[in-house]
DNA sequence: TTACTTTGTGTCCTAATTACACTATCAAAT
DNA sequence: ATTTGATAGTGTAATTAGGACACAAAGTAA
């Protein structure tokens, strides 16, 4: 048996929504090659919890504080130095010859307002990229993300986390596509909108939207308690 | 910050299901004092997969193969090795002062016929414990196995993993016992029958129980082919 | 033969799900 | 001022699923 103990990274996805589609944080190694795009990541402080390195991860990366993040898992095979050829890392984690990395991936969801790239000031810039446009990333990120979409649309059926890819104020429309995108699957508007109304955890504002070149939407909040009492009662199925 | 690199483990969460309950394996490390049982666990190799190392593990443990193991996740927070004194455990994982374990959960689903404590020719004992009975456990394995319990209920309502806990031929009455005990809820008898005939996974036997002091049970078996059928068509729900 | 135990079954009522199409309201262009 | 284009917002009917509920049948043991 080797002695040598393994090296424990955090691996975040974080996702974001554009209104339109399910986005991903990317950082971008290099070329646009997603090859050499991975997920944001570091190993953990010896004296850190495995929540904290995560969080930490985060609000290094974009300065979001606050961020809703879940773990998804352990990753990462004896192989995995082996698979990937990218020195520059490997020396980046101070990896001795045939030690192995550990990784814990996080899933988090946040509002993609409140990370725009090339407003940020911090070293590593990550990017926005579509979901369904990565076919392709370094080390085992790929089936991290894989998992991660799965640990979502799972999860979205049974906690109202939608909420957390949402500005405070958002429509009915704007919830629904959110729905879509994650389970990947068309929901009917009108049969969306009643069940959604009737779970009565959200409430509309008194405010619409302006200067859109159409009817414009009722403008609605995520009302927490009403959701904590449901919990209370042992509610875990969002029916869809 | 500490250049030392933390000890992986794995640790197992064995179901097994009596007819009546749902139990646990675990290892009594001295008395019957439950602060002193923990679940089987060892630290990983560095050439292994870590489902692997869960697989081994467990093999050892118990001499079962082929067994129904799924990942639950990561625990372990920096302060776990002085939160727990027992310097024996401590030096049977080769510690340094100060290096932390991090361990990497999994849940398993066995037929309690398949491991009998006492027929073992193992090293260490494990034996079975009534979940229900268990308040304290050594190191975080109490967060471990509440977290086992929570993985379990919610995989069972999308997934028939409840068969792993069966013999192959088994009644509609121990299936439905295993869902209750699995859920804590009760479930009305016709309903769930009706439920689960309807999903037509399983299957029917030219056979009944016999020697029993009542009306005779039909026996019955998973029927995998058809399950594979429904997943095909993107199936998760099984409505409990 | 009787007592005991568990199996196995059907109906009614309510709630949830699905499928489906048109009018209302705004901005922008003409 | 009118038209165009875009999205918001709404109801109903038919089907399916869920929940509550009680009694006869088939075996063993006494």
């Amino acid at each position: 048996m080797n002695e040598l103990n393994p090296h424990i990274s955090v691996d975040c996805v974080v996702f974001g929504f554009d209104f339109e589609k399910l986005n991903v944080l990317v950082i971008d190694r290099g070329s646009n090659d997603t090859s050499r795009m991975a997920l944001p990541g570091n190993l953990i402080y010896n004296y850190e919890h495995l929540d904290e390195a995560a969080t930490r991860v985060l609000e290094e990366l974009t300065g979001i504080k606050n961020i809703y993040l879940e773990q998804i898992g352990a990753f990462g095979d004896p192989l995995r130095a082996k698979k990937q050829s990218d020195q520059e890392w490997l020396k980046s984690i101070r990896s001795e010859p045939g030690a192995r990395v550990i990784t814990v991936a996080y899933f988090s969801l946040v509002k993609m307002a409140d990370y725009i790239p090339h407003a940020s000031s911090f070293a590593k810039v990550a990017s926005w990229v579509s979901v369904k446009e990565i076919s392709l990333l370094a080390f085992d990120h790929l089936e991290i993300l894989s998992a991660a979409k799965d640990t979502l649309k799972q999860k979205i059926k049974i906690q109202p986390i939608g909420f957390n890819l949402l500005p405070e104020k958002f429509t009915l429309s704007q919830l629904h596509r959110l729905y879509e995108a994650i389970l990947e699957k068309p929901l009917d508007k009108r049969n969306f909108r009643r069940k959604i109304q009737k779970l009565d955890i959200i409430s509309p504002l008194r405010e619409k939207q302006s200067g859109v070149p159409h009817k414009p939407s009722q403008l609605y909040k995520f009302n927490k308690e009403k959701y904590e009492l449901l919990t209370k009662i042992g509610f875990d199925n969002f029916g869809f």
